[in-house]
Formats: structure tokens, sequence, C-alpha cells
RNA sequence: UGUCCCAUGGUGUAAUGGUAACACAGCAGAUUUUGAUUCUGUCAUUCUAGGUUCGAGCCCUAGUGGGACAACCA
């Protein structure tokens, strides 16, 4: 991985670990955390807090542990646990040792909750969820204490036993710090570190029906694993007094975490919560989590995204405090730019129309032998069959067509990719009226790379084609953005899924690719030939191929006619 | 009538008291057996008002605008 280049500008993250490495802070380590709670999957927001994470600790010299953030057992879930790591693996990252989990912690995590009542500084509460709410008053008034603030240690001490062995019924208790109730900030008003709950956990079972809240849990596990640098987006802001409230009071080393926080990623015409995409799911509106038009990371993956473009992306957006909305084409440059030097090119024809070449030898084929890359002999070639019956795009004619019009109509010139150029004769239409068969003629002297000074004649336009006979059937998906509003989720009185986009996904069922494709697997990527980039989705098979298209070509004459 | 954070082209990000730059998007052109790629050019930026300074996008003050905070979520 790249190492900090001097020449370039450092973010404000890495000034700051620059800076604390400089002076010698927690003996100059740099040690990060990636922290998901296991309640759902991971989306491009993730991943650039992922690439940030663990880049800081590559760039730093420095660790960087996953760890699971699993303090609530009625919403987390081991099927996401499995899901993380496997895209984490997948964007190319390798965590510090074992995974770790909050869970691990419950014991010291205890332990430090004694220390508080102990110390006079932890109290339990008796009082309801809502009493407690009110109490709190808001940001602008001061708070009331609770009447239970000033019990002995000795009785908080036992009541706070009894809620660990089970005594209480979820809600009848709680612990908490007793720091400000007159805090301007609410997360200084006596704020709740532990819960009762009597719920099963992913991985302690039943051992615990008391759970730490995030605010105790989260720094004192940073604590544990000695991190440096603990890097959280800005909603957090407000948490940063207490979190270093708890390790203050609960520590006596010289070292100290410091929680850091930036701006998360907003995606234009896309949501990122995930709740929201959790209700995509859900409600079927989406065909799942790896859903190619989710910003998730495996629908990304399944999209035809590679882990190179996603870091790239990351690179290139950046890190500050301020909020921002990335526009959805940053993240479409960077897979074509990736994918324009690694996919193999190949021809696939999606609305295909039919080409008699009238002059053409009836039972011929001459094997064309095409170049996978232009610009990089190393991905080899393959041989393209060419015969007198061929498929061409529906869109490559036009009927009375405008000068600018590259490509067939009556009597122009057009090249066949790689093979002859051919001269439109003539149209058979249905009764309809629609194009059934185009009659062209060849030259045969044009034939790509032949030498001839005929082969070397410029024609305006280069078409794509497939042989009839030989050219395998596929299906392919076309996916356009999810929502048709630039900002879905940022209308007061409109849910965001009144701008679903309802022609997000087009099937196209009748489509042609070209026989080197038959045995192509799951995620092998192309770029079909004027098309787009496409991938292999996992629902293709030997006997129905399933293409999906990861994003087209920049097209400028599309641009020019709209 | 609180506390905290933020403010640079359309969108992002840089400039760390000394010529406001880079990328994406847009526009125009060259090249091209992909109307792709590549290449060239081009449009467009410091929220406002004071102050400090030889000099302010940067430091200070006030204002304006935006955001976060009042789950037994994280």
């Amino acid at each position: 991985m790249a190492e900090v280049n001097e020449e370039k500008s450092l973010n404000f993250i890495q000034q700051i670990i620059k800076d604390d490495k400089k002076n010698g802070k927690n003996e100059s380590r740099v040690h990060t955390r990636f922290p998901p709670e296991p309640n759902g999957y991971l989306h491009i927001g993730h991943a650039k807090s992922i690439c940030l994470n663990f880049g800081l600790a590559q760039q730093f010299d420095g660790k960087c542990n996953l760890r699971f953030d699993d303090t609530n057992p009625s919403k987390e879930e081991t099927e996401y646990v499995d899901s993380i790591m496997e895209d984490i693996k997948w964007l190319g990252f390798e965590w510090e040792g074992d995974p770790h989990y909050t869970s691990d912690y419950f014991d010291q995590l205890f332990e430090w909750a004694v220390k508080l009542i102990k110390d006079g500084k932890a109290y339990v509460d008796d009082q309801s969820a809502e009493l407690i709410s009110e109490q709190k008053k808001s940001p602008t008034e001061e708070g009331i204490e609770s009447p239970y603030r000033n019990r002995s240690v000795e009785e908080n001490y036992d009541l706070f036993l009894r809620m660990k062995n089970g005594e209480f019924k979820d809600g009848e208790k709680v612990l908490r710090a007793k720091i400000d109730m007159n805090s301007p900030n609410m997360h200084m008003r006596d704020p709740i570190i532990y819960r009762i709950m009597n719920a099963e956990h992913h991985r302690t079972g039943n051992k615990w029906c008391i759970y730490p809240m995030y605010d105790f849990a989260h720094g004192e596990s940073d604590y544990l694993e000695g991190i440096t640098h603990s890097i959280c987006t800005l909603e957090f802001e407000v948490h940063r007094p207490l979190y270093n409230w708890f390790v203050e009071n609960l520590t006596d080393t010289e070292y100290r975490p410091r929680q850091i926080e930036f701006a998360r990623l907003n995606l234009s015409y896309t949501v990122m919560s995930k709740r929201k995409l959790l209700e995509l799911v859900e409600g079927n509106i989406v065909s799942g989590w790896d859903d190619p038009r989710m910003p998730t990371v495996s629908g990304l993956r399944r999209r035809g995204y590679t882990p190179d473009s996603i870091r790239m992306f990351a690179d290139k957006i950046g890190v500050a405090k301020r909020e921002n909305v990335i526009d959805v084409s940053l993240l479409e440059y960077c897979v074509r730019e990736d994918l324009n030097n690694k996919a193999p090119r190949a021809m696939a024809i999606l609305d295909p129309v039919k080409v008699v070449i009238d002059n053409y030898p009836e039972d011929k084929v001459e094997m064309m032998n095409i170049a996978y890359h232009q610009k990089d002999e190393s991905m080899g070639s393959r041989e393209v069959p060419f015969t007198k019956e061929l498929y061409i795009e529906r869109s490559d004619y036009m009927e009375d067509a405008p000068k600018k019009f590259f490509r067939l109509s009556e009597g122009r010139e057009v090249r066949f990719r790689g093979a002859y150029i051919l001269k439109c004769e003539s149209v058979e239409k249905d009764a309809d009226g629609n194009i059934s068969v185009i009659h062209c003629t060849y030259d045969e002297e044009t034939r790509s790379g032949s030498g001839s000074e005929a082969s070397k004649r410029k024609v305006k336009g280069t078409i794509h084609w497939l042989s009839a006979s030989h050219s395998l059937d596929a299906e392919v998906r076309l996916y356009d953005r999810l929502f048709s509003d630039p900002a879905p989720d940022g209308h007061k009185d409109v849910d965001y899924k009144e701008f679903l986009n309802s022609e997000s996904l087009e099937i196209l069922s009748n489509c042609k690719v070209e026989p080197a494709l038959a045995n192509v697997k799951p995620l092998d990527f192309f770029q079909f030939v004027r098309m787009g980039y496409f991938n292999v989705d996992k629902d293709s098979t030997k006997e129905k191929l399933v293409f999906n298209r990861t994003v087209s070509l920049k097209d400028s004459w599309a641009k020019m006619n709209k």
C-alpha cells in the first residue's frame, strides 16, 4: 500500500495522527478499529470508513482491529457478522488478529460499572424510561435529578448485583452514571450505562440479562484494545465528553484513546441508512441486500464494481467534517476507470436484428481473430465466427438517418468490428412495419488486419455483430438508479419511497453473446463493446447465461440527441 | 431562547499567514476499426461585516446560513 506521500496533502485526521506520532503520544502507536454493529449489511458509506481506518493503519505503520459492537442482542445476528467479514476481506483489507466483539468484554465492563458504583459515580434508578426521559428535559432547560440519585453505595451495589442476577424484569431498573443533570450536553445528564434485557445474545447466549449501553461500552472497548484513534461519524461529536469521562474515571494509565469525528458519506440518488435499506429488503422492493441496485457492498459487488474501484472512490471523495453529497457519477467514473484497464472486450447484442450479406457464400464460416483488449496484448485474443447471417444492434440501423448518424442506413457503409466493411442495400419489414432483415453486401478486400489497401479504408462508423448461427442466448439485466430524486430522503413531507424509480430494472431476455462466453462464471466481467461493462450474475448457468450491466459506456451520441 | 460542529466553482477535496489548485460533472476540439479510451482547450470558487497583519480562504470578534444533541439504539 501507498506510504503517506509527502507531496500529497494530508486530510485532517492524517494531520492529527502525524502530530500525535511526532509528539510521542501513546508511545507513537497508531491503532484504529472498524466497529460495525452486526445488525445489517455494509454499504458504501461503511466502505468509506473501512478504507479510512484500515488505510490509516497502513499509512502510519499501525494496526486496525475489526470489532463487532454487539451490545444490543435484540437486533444483532450472526448472519450479519458473516457478511461483514466477507465484505471487508473482499474490499482487500485484513484486520489485526482475530475479530473482536464488545461482548468479549462484558465481564470487564461489569467490573468497571461496579467500580463506578463504589466510587459513588453511578446509581441504580428505579424509574421508567418515560420518567427518566422527562426529567432530562430539553437542551435549553435544566434537568431534574432522580429521587434515586443519592442511594448509598451499598444499596446501589446490591441492586446492581440483583439486576445482573435476573431478579428484575426488562426496564424495571437501570444503572446510570452520576454526572450532571444541568449539563448543556444532554449526554452528560446522568446517562444510562446498563439496562436489563432478557434476550439471548448471539454469542453470550443467556449468560447476561443486563447489557451495557454504547457510550459506556464503546470507549472502554477501545481502551481495552489499545486503540489510539477512534474514528467515528459526526453525530457522535456530542458524545465525546462522555467518552472521555468514562476513560478518565475508570483508568489510571497515561494511555488515552482519542475520538475523532468525520462526515459520513452521502450519495446522490440513493439512501444510505440501514433502516431504509432494511425496509427496501423487507418490503421486497429490491431482491435482497445484494440486489445490484443497492448501495450495499454486496450489491455493488454483484453489480460488477471491483474492490479497486471502491477504494479509488473512497480515496477521491476525501475526508472532512463538512456535510457532503457525492454525485453518483463519481462512483461510476471510478468503475469505468478501473474496468477500462481490466475488462476483456467481447461482443453482445442486446436488441438483435438480422443482417444478411447477399454476396457472402452460403455456408462459409470465417474465424475472425479479435484481441480481448486493444491496448493490452497480455489479455490475448479469441476467434469470432463470421457468417452470411449476422445479428446487429437494432439501434445501429436507421431509416432516413441524419448525416451525423455513423451507422447503417440504406446506401451507407460501416465497418463490422474486426471483420469487413459492409454496405447496406435494403431492408425487409414485417407486417407491423418493423425491420426484420437488413440486406448488405460486403467487400472481400476489406477484411480487418489483411493489410490490403482496401482494409485500411476509413469509414465513419464501426459496429459490433454476431453470427446468427453461432451466438449464444443470454439474459441481460440493465440497472438504473433506484431513485429518481437526487435526495430521496431529503424531503420533509414526502416519504423517500415516493421517489422510487419504476424503471430501475430492465430485463432483456432475448440477447445474444459470442460463443467465447460459453463458460463464464459469476463475477466474471467484460466490456461488451460499445454497450458498457457487464458481469456475470450469480443466477447465471451454463444453460441460461445472465449478465448485469455494471455501468454503461459514456455515450456522446446519446447525449447529443437529448 | 442552550452546547457543540461546519461554511472554498454545479459536486467534492486541497492550499497549514505569501500567485486560490486538483478531480468529477459541463462545454468545445483532435485522435480513434468501441460515438469508448486517450489527448488538448474551456467555463466556474473563498457566506457577510468588522478587526489583527506589510500581507488573511487561513488568525480574532460579531452576524448569517446549515447540521448534530433531548432511545433503556449504535
